[in-house]
DNA sequence: TTGAAAGCGCTAACAT
DNA sequence: ATGTTAGCGCTTTCAA
């Protein structure tokens, strides 16, 4: 039914092969003969086979992207969206694969029929840890992203996570903010987003002479805008007063700002908010969100720049490690200096 | 380097299609013939290469899904992510393309070489209009999602949106609300999801013999939260009174919520809001956002099992078209009755 | 119940 | 600058 290479090259008078060095944009062609082939090819409307192409060249043009899912997490949507379009200018495709953050999904999607028809993977961890590692070491190219594991077998693109949430917590102490609560902590985790953010918290506590105090860490598993709202709410009953407020990401910290808003506390007067992430989001919430922007275009194109080079066989031996800058934005959650 | 078919079948003894029917789980196979072959595909870890399996059969396990963003409109996220599972379930895999709702992009998506490698699409189209409907026309299966065309040459899902504005309209009405404010409109729209949403509450009002105020409607496209903002500052800045508020998408309702608060106006007390979505979102904005709930898990099983009957070549001639049902769901940006 | 052979459409290697 | 040939790994057809 649809053209191939073959009905091209008779209609146009030439071998199979020139056909295809048409269409691959082969530089030595004689020009009549380039343009009979092109005639040809528009006449038929030929379009190459892509399975047939891949079956050859062992390519398939397609990129993998894991991530735990599109819907309550706002930033792997926009992640994706922005994944999508950088990969479409370099005339990849990106194929999504959900984990839910469950390390069993992540371990299965390694190790998937689907690794077969990408070329790479773009590998968002949530559920794996530090002692998984080695299971990223795979017989395909690999890009991990995020912050559960560090030192691994492969390329890794990742954000200063201590330096940006001591950052943010400098920020609300020289706001005036004595008792900071934190929303969104994980229960002894060490390495991970949580982890690290909860870290440069301490950090930024101690070099002002503040107390660390458990009593104000809320945690929280997953980070959607409920748990927000639920640990907030829990925070508030426990009757210990807070200042500030540090969300370990947006939707958390829109979920804070919802319970804090139902028991009547002030943004910023009372309690002033900060979040993490910059979703686009975060200005249109009542208040609008302070929050830290952890650069994802530079996060989106440094990746996709290291899987493209490990798919063409190129990049160093060793596995890099890339962060991208980060900047606190200020929105009304937090008062003007 | 991986293990083929033909290793496999030297490693168990047998032929290779006496392999290939073990993967394929043909069902004629001694019991210790299969447990020889399987043993075999365990020790060399063999998985089918798709390629030469699309290749050959004409089927790649992909399909097509066009939505014009993952980000800004969360609608969409929640459709892509609902939709890469129910796929799953079904052995399929999801494809994204993204067309920012651009008539040409989604026009290039219709016959984009990506069309070679899914075996079907299903099709969010927004920039596209009614006199586009025999571009549908494509030698592919094709699902159609929302409501810019009718009647078109392929399966077609979508919702009551004229019934669910009005009765959207109505809940207001009921409520007391005699100025009620539309924010989402579009300019000379007939079809699309804009142009019915108003028809619907355009009989509201009438069957309730309140007038239609052209000074109340807000015209926004596209429909992300910023344009929800902006029309609502502008609608209030007239100084038209309204009392009641229809946004046609939930990300336009928030959008309003917020423009609605920098003028101290009381939500529900003032102006009562009604969104259009029920995004997970709704449930945790300050207020929460009263909604018409569009019914995405009947849209996706729907659409998805249109697209896997056309694959499989069955189904009826005559394209079918297939509505969601819809329900008001209440919450605070509404006052309860 | 299993095997043999052909060929899907393309690219890469080599030849001219 | 263009042609010839082989073969990627699989499923399908036909045969046994």
């Amino acid at each position: 039914m649809a053209a191939t290479l073959h009905d091209v090259a008779l209609l146009a008078g030439v071998s199979i092969k020139t056909v295809s060095n048409v269409v691959n944009d082969y530089p030595h062609i004689r020009p009549e003969t380039r343009a009979r082939v092109e005639a040809a090819i528009a006449e038929l409307g030929y379009q190459p086979n892509p399975s047939a192409r891949s079956l050859r060249s062992g390519r398939t043009g397609l990129i993998g992207l894991a991530v735990p899912e599109l819907s309550l997490s706002s930033y792997f949507a926009e992640l994706a969206d922005r994944m999508i379009a950088a990969a479409e200018q370099r005339g990849l495709t990106v194929l999504i694969e959900q984990t839910g953050g469950d390390r069993q999904r992540e371990l299965d999607v390694l190790r998937s029929a689907r690794r077969k028809m990408t070329d790479g993977l773009l590998f968002s961890a949530l559920g794996m840890q530090q002692d998984d590692a080695e299971l990223l070491r795979q017989p395909y190219p690999l890009v991990l992203l995020g912050e559960r594991i560090f030192g691994g077998p492969t390329d890794h693109v990742t954000m200063h996570n201590v330096e940006a949430a001591r950052t943010a917590t400098e920020h609300l102490l020289r706001l005036g903010r004595r008792r900071i609560a934190v929303v969104g902590a994980h229960v002894g985790e060490v390495i991970g987003s949580a982890g690290l953010r909860l870290r440069g918290y301490r950090e930024a506590l101690e070099a002002a002479g503040e107390p660390y105090r458990e009593e104000l860490i809320g945690y929280a598993e997953p980070w959607h805008r409920a748990d927000g709202a639920e640990v907030t709410r829990r925070l508030i009953a426990t009757g210990e007063p807070f200042d500030g407020l540090f969300a370990f990401n947006d939707n958390l910290a829109f979920g804070a700002m919802r319970a804090l808003q139902e028991a009547h506390i002030a943004i910023p007067e009372q309690v002033a908010v900060l979040g993490f992430d910059n979703l686009d989001d975060a200005a249109y919430s009542v208040p609008s969100l302070s929050t830290v922007d952890p650069g994802l275009p530079e996060i989106v194109e440094t990746s996709i720049s290291l899987l493209v080079e490990r798919i063409a066989g190129r990049g160093p031996d060793e596995p890099q490690e890339l962060m991208a800058g980060y900047r606190i934005v200020e929105r009304e959650s937090t008062p003007a200096r």
